[in-house]
DNA sequence: CTCTTCCAGCTTTTT
DNA sequence: GCTGGAAGAG
């Protein structure tokens, strides 16, 4: 096979190697990706079955992305049958499959968290407990961690160490919420993440013939990220790999980023315990990145003490070191770093795309949003609101999922009284009581509305009427009218459009255009489902939307933008410069994990992912004070910093003033011999300053601040001296001459900070 | 029932 | 500093 010729030796092992179980260790940028998808083509090559390989993701993307890379290598018929998806996906279909084993009916709906919060708020209101103390989020959490390590609500109460944890915690009666939240779920015909996978392994667990079934036909199952795999992932693996035991996991210790929602690191370190007679194969060359980078990430992670021995190293060039940037302020950190993108952009020719921006919070982007606006640098944003988050696209999804799937209870809330129809909630608490009486849904209790008359009053009969009749008419053609068509009478029919077309201000413009962008994706889902002779109706359509996410639409990866994104969600991705910023206490390492140390190695292999990102530039950043929360913070620089060796960094001035402990630990010795406090490790760089400056700092004072609402780009040919003109990174400046023709035309600016510059006009983008 | 105002909360995130 | 939710006024 010719696709094994392009992989390195320890690559073709874990790739040729395909029966039995394998672990493979894939460090940062070792070629991963690589390792899985040649693995499962060279499976396919060999003759097994596309629908006998079973390759598990943690995100949509990555599946996409490798189903794209495997067509290339054996083409598309070959891949199309493959079970390949997240962990979600795959198993939300084998229980849509299943479902009536379970009670539930093959169109259950799948809450998002949110749902799952409203949820949890409604019982706390039936059970009148204080949701100051019961929080939805924590309550959540418990229910969370509970499904995740397979216990049910039974379970639970039994449990004397979950109860006497939660009576510490003055939430004696989580226990009981849970209950009536699993109750609530399955009167609903809904099932929340979780359940997705806790669901899976109850039916694995009480019907054997489904677990054989799904045995033998998986004859080989392949895992990605395995280190961020939970109890209940792990057991599904773990069970359905039992017959044919061709299992492969993938993973990187150093790159377990995920505790906090329930990935177990153990599963990977564990891996030789359930498996003895497994075969290792480590990846430990780094393709991505520069020597320097490479080196310094191995600084971090050789700080952390439980891990799976392995050096990484790179055989690339040593390359530049890494740069640290010191802010007085936040403000003043987003104009420093925007300035030193558009000078390298500007002086070395790269494309914005080259350049991304990683931040330990979501918080952090909105200064950095606007000092790139600032400077007119394209920018795109990960993270915050994703798009199937938004309300106006809830709302109209929660119109679908009540059309599919009446009882479901969020859904009916959502849209009961929106568009307004004049329903509110003392109404609604009568439907509710009504509906818990009789142990039916609120949907059903909307069926017979009229037996409510005197109950409730008829005007709101009549009303509750309508939208009964309205859903119902909806649902007419479910099963013959294809998702498109039906959605389009759903947006139209209730109201919505109407609803936002009186919103004229740019935020009901931008709602109207997301329905739009909604209805699009509904109307292409048809269309490709339709030309595939695939179900194209919308129940199918709305089967796998609550697992979609943001992060799955393509943004266009061409449009040339800086990208602004979390270290979490930088996983897995590349680029030649990596600024990471906001690296101060209490941030990175974020205050909360500060005290204990498993939390502190998982902020520390964060950051390790954070580095790894980086193929040629790391810039680290960090500001000597910074808003939080409304309140000024001044914390000293991360001690993340001080822990990478001072050979590979590049003007970072230890601060022995503000945080002892770990400058103890980390400066250097030369520096103790010394004793000369604040001096700098590696020598600071140095501005040059032109000999201009001196004479003309008066005009450049002169120079007016430009009005940047109201530029137009300028043609080379134009530019005459003494003209004043606005450049997109230096600011205003005023003409002092020029020279060269044609292409080489340059021009001689003195800008407002009294620098002169010679800007080549073929490449300089000049605004008057 | 609806609109406004006030108050609490706030890592990270996929599914 | 910003957001979402709940309470209170109209």
């Amino acid at each position: 096979m010719d696709l094994l010729n392009e992989l390195n030796t320890e690559q073709l092992e874990a790739v040729s190697n395909t029966e039995g179980p394998s672990l493979v260790i894939a460090g940062a940028g070792s070629g991963k990706t690589r390792v899985l998808t040649y693995r499962i083509a060279n499976l396919l090559c060999k003759g097994v079955p596309a629908n006998k390989i079973l390759a598990l993701t943690f995100t949509n993307k990555a599946a996409a992305e490798m189903k794209k890379r495997i067509s290339q290598l054996v083409g598309f018929e070959n891949a199309t049958n493959l079970w390949m998806g997240t962990f979600h996906s795959i198993f939300s279909r084998i229980l849509r499959y299943e479902a009536e084993k379970l009670g539930y009916t093959p169109n259950f709906t799948i809450y998002d968290t949110q749902d799952s919060k409203n949820l949890i708020k409604a019982i706390l209101k039936d059970l009148q407990l204080d949701d100051t103390i019961y929080k939805a989020n924590d309550v959540l959490g418990r229910i969370s961690m509970a499904k995740n390590n397979l216990i049910v609500a039974d379970a639970y109460q039994q449990n004397e160490r979950l109860i006497s944890t939660d009576i510490a915690a003055q939430k004696p009666r989580i226990h009981e919420i849970y209950k009536y939240y699993q109750i609530r779920c399955k009167k609903s015909d809904v099932m929340d993440f979780d359940d997705l996978l806790l669901q899976t392994n109850i039916l694995l667990r009480d019907f054997p013939d489904v677990l054989t079934k799904y045995q033998e036909k998986f004859g080989y199952i392949l895992v990605d990220e395995y280190q961020d795999t939970n109890y209940s992932q792990y057991l599904l693996i773990k069970r359905l790999s039992e017959r044919h035991r061709n299992l492969c996991v993938v993973g990187d210790d150093a790159q377990s980023i995920y505790s906090f929602r329930g990935a177990r690191i153990e599963n990977i370190l564990k891996f030789r315990d359930d498996y003895p007679n497994y075969k290792l194969y480590k990846l430990e060359r780094n393709y991505r990145s520069s020597g320097t980078i490479v080196d310094a990430a191995n600084c971090i992670i050789e700080k952390n003490k439980e891990q799976i021995p392995k050096k990484l190293y790179s055989e690339n060039e040593a390359g530049e070191k890494i740069k640290i940037l010191k802010s007085l302020t936040d403000k003043e950190e987003g104009v420093q770093i925007t300035g030193e993108i558009s000078k390298l952009a500007y002086y070395e020719q790269q494309n914005y795309s080259d350049f991304a921006i990683l931040y330990r919070t979501n918080a952090q982007s909105r200064i950095l949003e606007e000092a790139l606006r600032k400077r007119n640098i394209p920018y795109r944003i990960f993270g915050g609101l994703s798009f199937y988050q938004r309300k106006e696209v809830k709302d109209l999804i929660a119109y679908f999922r009540l059309v599919v799937n009446p009882n479901d209870e969020e859904a009916f809330k959502r849209i009961i009284n929106y568009p307004k129809r004049s329903i509110g909630d003392s109404t609604i608490e009568k439907l509710r009581a009504v509906a818990v009486k009789n142990e039916v849904s609120l949907w059903a209790v909307l069926c017979n509305i009229d037996q409510l008359n005197g109950y409730i009053n008829g005007a709101t009969i009549t009303k509750l009427d309508n939208f009964c009749k309205l859903i119902t008419r909806f649902a007419l053609n479910l099963e013959t009218e294809n998702a498109s068509d039906i959605a389009c009478r759903i947006a139209e029919g209730s109201g919505i459009i109407e609803d936002l077309s009186n919103d004229d201000t740019p935020e009901g413009v931008s709602r109207k255009e997301n329905i739009q962008e909604l209805l699009n994706a509904i109307k292409d889902f048809s269309e490709t489902a339709y030309k595939e002779d695939t179900n194209d109706k919308l129940p199918a359509f709305l089967e796998n939307v609550t697992l979609l996410t943001d992060q799955d639409k393509d943004y266009g990866a061409d449009i040339n933008c800086i990208t602004l994104m979390t270290v979490h969600s930088a996983k897995g991705l590349e680029f030649p410069n990596v600024f990471i910023v906001g690296m101060e206490e209490e941030l990175f390492p974020s205050k909360q994990s500060a005290e204990s140390p498993v939390a502190l190695e998982e902020e520390r292999r964060l950051f390790y992912v954070a580095l790894t990102r980086a193929q040629k530039r790391v810039i680290i950043s960090y500001s000597c004070s910074r808003y939080k929360n409304g309140k000024v913070t001044s914390p000293p620089p991360s001690r993340f910093i001080g822990e990478i060796k001072a050979e590979y960094l590049d003007g970072f001035v230890m601060q022995r003033r503000d945080n002892q402990e770990y400058f103890a630990q980390t400066r250097s010795f030369a520096d103790r011999l010394n004793q000369q406090p604040n001096r700098p490790i590696a020598s600071p760089r140095i501005s040059a300053r032109p000999a201009e400056s001196a004479f003309s700092s008066a005009t450049a004072a002169r120079i007016p601040e430009p009005d940047r609402s109201n530029l137009t780009e300028l043609d080379a040919n134009d530019i005459i001296p003494d003209m004043v003109l606005v450049h997109p990174i230096f600011g205003a400046g005023k003409v002092v001459s020029i020279d060269g023709l044609g292409v080489n035309r340059k021009a001689r600016v003195l800008f407002k900070n009294g620098e002169v510059k010679t800007l080549l006009l073929k490449f300089a983008k000049l605004y008057k």
